[in-house]
DNA sequence: TCCGGCTATGTCGTAGTTTAATTCGCGAAA
DNA sequence: TTTCGCGAATTAAACTACGACATAGCCGGA
């Protein structure tokens, strides 16, 4: 099966990255099985062998690091679509942890398959460069805000950036989205203290910009969120980067 | 030419990442020229065309970008035998700027070889995907700095990295390697103002960890240092990732 | 000699952390 | 049904790490 993407001008046909992750054509001849687990699901443990590597089909999560003293750096949030394990350090040992948020359905690859792949799939490697190149375009993004933002800054870029995402996938109804997260989840994403990031989202509640809460987010005043998040045009991630 | 690479179990020959830049044998059938600036230069502008990747031959600079609001983060510094370019944003418009801060020689790449590149040669596929997996962990310990510690184990943790990058490059002499940065590209990198990060160093000076001036730093108490930086030990960005 | 960029250091205000107490579900046990 | 327990959200109060501002010293270049 070869489908369109959308998203990529340059390759216009069997691109990777997301649209309807069901259509991945990536999957073809390197997919090796398929993987359900139950919300709070560890997937994967930092310091871990990892022989695999994931598409997510459904369902959401987090990866992030945890430090010595305890304290926890969410580095993003695992959407459906999202491709995982690419980052995971020394020869197949991960430097993070990937936990599940709600049940979540992955599309399960042999790491050991992938020297073959680039062999037999140049295209297939160009998408893999697209994806890490998007990934790191998007961390630079989260470095630029947590290094440089204040709170209020901080939490409306995050909102918005994972209402456009879900938006994107398709899950939006009108100006909600589901957001099936804790706030701590956020506040370690964005180096905040779960009290502040709470007070936060009080003010955005209170001054009627963003609601979030039973795992739903809803958007109420997109021009003033995107005043505090300081958004810029370029929607990195979704488009090719070389 | 063809060089052993130390750094890459995996595939024993022909791996990219820093050792020699000189000996890069990635440059093979895909360079395209050679760039020399003086210190101060901007090579790439946020936002502008950038038809060229790069790999750094000779010379140090920074990454960053620019805020709305005048800040500035530095994404990473940009050694001898770095690759430069990958993360350039949509279709080859850059989404940060990268400036020398001493002369640097570069070795130039046609953006649009690559695709040809990809066909051709899977190794160097191969070799990208590493990189820009490499770039990526990099960047996730950089998010974890930023977002969860404080100001000493920020400073510390980077004069770490780079004294120990610099001394992989065997720019060492001793416990004493060149630094030619300004102290506020490090508090740019850090999320750090520059006076909170100048007085940090002051800290660290007084305490005989650590010594940076006149574009050289010196490492007086490395055992103190790590215990400050809270470093561990995986030495990401070094080594292969599939 | 003056000027501009970088480093150094002191004071003070504040954004954000820490701790803790309260509340609100919600599922399991009684 | 009520009760208990647990995890998450909420709010308040005390504390602190860090930023903003101001000033001074240093050095190289015009």
């Amino acid at each position: 099966m070869t489908v369109e993407c959308k998203n990529c001008p340059l390759r216009q046909k069997e691109c990777f990255q997301p649209f309807s992750p069901q259509e991945l054509s990536f999957t073809q001849g390197f997919k090796s099985g398929e993987l359900s687990v139950d919300a709070g699901t560890t997937i994967q443990i930092e310091g871990s062998e990892t022989p695999h590597l994931y598409t997510v089909l459904s369902g959401m999560g987090v990866r992030y690091k945890t430090l010595e003293n305890g304290r926890r750096q969410v580095i993003n949030f695992i959407l459906p679509g999202d491709f995982v394990g690419l980052q995971a350090g020394v020869m197949g040992v991960a430097g993070h942890s990937v936990e599940a948020t709600t049940p979540m359905v992955l599309c399960t690859f042999r790491r050991s398959d992938l020297w073959r792949l680039f062999q037999n799939h140049p295209g297939r490697a160009y998408d893999l460069v697209w994806l890490a190149a998007s990934e790191e375009a998007f961390l630079g993004q989260s470095l630029v805000t947590v290094g440089q933002r204040k709170g209020l800054e901080r939490v409306s870029w995050a909102l918005l950036k994972l209402f456009d995402r879900l938006k994107h996938l398709g899950l939006a109804k009108g100006n909600r989205v589901p957001l099936p997260y804790r706030q701590q989840d956020v506040a370690d994403a964005l180096g905040l203290s779960l009290v502040h990031t709470n007070k936060t989202l009080g003010v955005l509640r209170s001054r009627h910009v963003a609601r979030w809460s039973d795992g739903e987010l809803q958007i109420l005043d997109r021009e003033t969120l995107q005043g505090y998040a300081l958004v810029e045009e370029e929607d990195v991630g979704q488009r090719p980067l070389i």
